[in-house]
DNA sequence: TGTCAACCTAGATGCATGTCTAAACAAACG
DNA sequence: CGTTTGTTTAGACATGCATCTAGGTTGACA
């Protein structure tokens, strides 16, 4: 295979659960976990983590890879490998335009990963408006 | 992160933000991403994400190990490592009554995770009190 | 006290992962 | 057209992890 091994997994089931499947609520079932936990596991690494933060903290809504390199003490495969990992789970998206490779982020996975954990407790509910 | 490395592993920084530190506003520091990815990597993997749903969302907020280890085909000690995991993770926390040892979720933890990966897009943005 | 059940620990094994170096691919630039 | 720079792929190596079987610990109960 010359070109990508997996390029932009659609995940499944992103786009009819835009919001709130709260993990403390039901059992999660089999095949959800199936689907969620690889975007758990690649947030799982703190070096992803730093990265997933760069890049959906970053003005405009992408980033350089060449801004991303330069911030950790690994080589640019390692960069590279990292960032696949992400994009293979859902959680970026990339794009190359010209001599650069930028990527953003994808909101709705990373809103999906958010409801299912939010919590609330009923001794402390607390609500955002 | 000078502090251990051993079973309950109090985070460190859950205490004094018990809201909102969103991921995608600034870059995450490297010792908070070291201090968190390995929840994120514990919640990585389908059966403990399944165990914590079924921990999180358990009536009276906790549950047996006996009503957890048959719900899935593996072992009891397979069971037993996976808890463990979450356990020193910081997720869950377990107690022995009598013959039984009972697991409930910890959701300082939880929520934290959550409001970490809170998106809030420029379009819609909203903010907690 | 002895025995049984629930749960955990110990050790082994095969597969996955993080990291590197070397090499390939892509785009710009002389 | 060749060279230089940015990025990804390929392959290798060491470590980590999910799972198992076997054995240990704890508590209840006759």
């Amino acid at each position: 295979m010359s070109k990508q091994t997996g390029p932009l997994a659609p995940v499944g089931l992103s786009a009819d659960a835009p919001c709130c499947p709260p993990l403390a609520e039901q059992r999660l079932p089999a095949g959800t976990a199936a689907v969620l936990a690889p975007a758990f596991k690649a947030l799982g690494d703190p070096v992803r983590l730093q990265l997933m933060s760069m890049i959906a903290s970053a003005e405009g809504g992408e980033v350089c890879v060449c801004d991303l390199t330069p911030a950790f003490d690994l080589t640019g495969p390692t960069i590279s490998h990292h960032l696949r990992t992400l994009r293979e789970a859902g959680l970026v998206d990339a794009e190359r335009r010209g001599t650069w490779v930028y990527y953003r982020a994808r909101p709705a996975l990373l809103r999906q990963l958010a409801a299912l954990l939010t919590v609330v407790p009923a001794t402390a509910r607390r609500e955002c408006p």
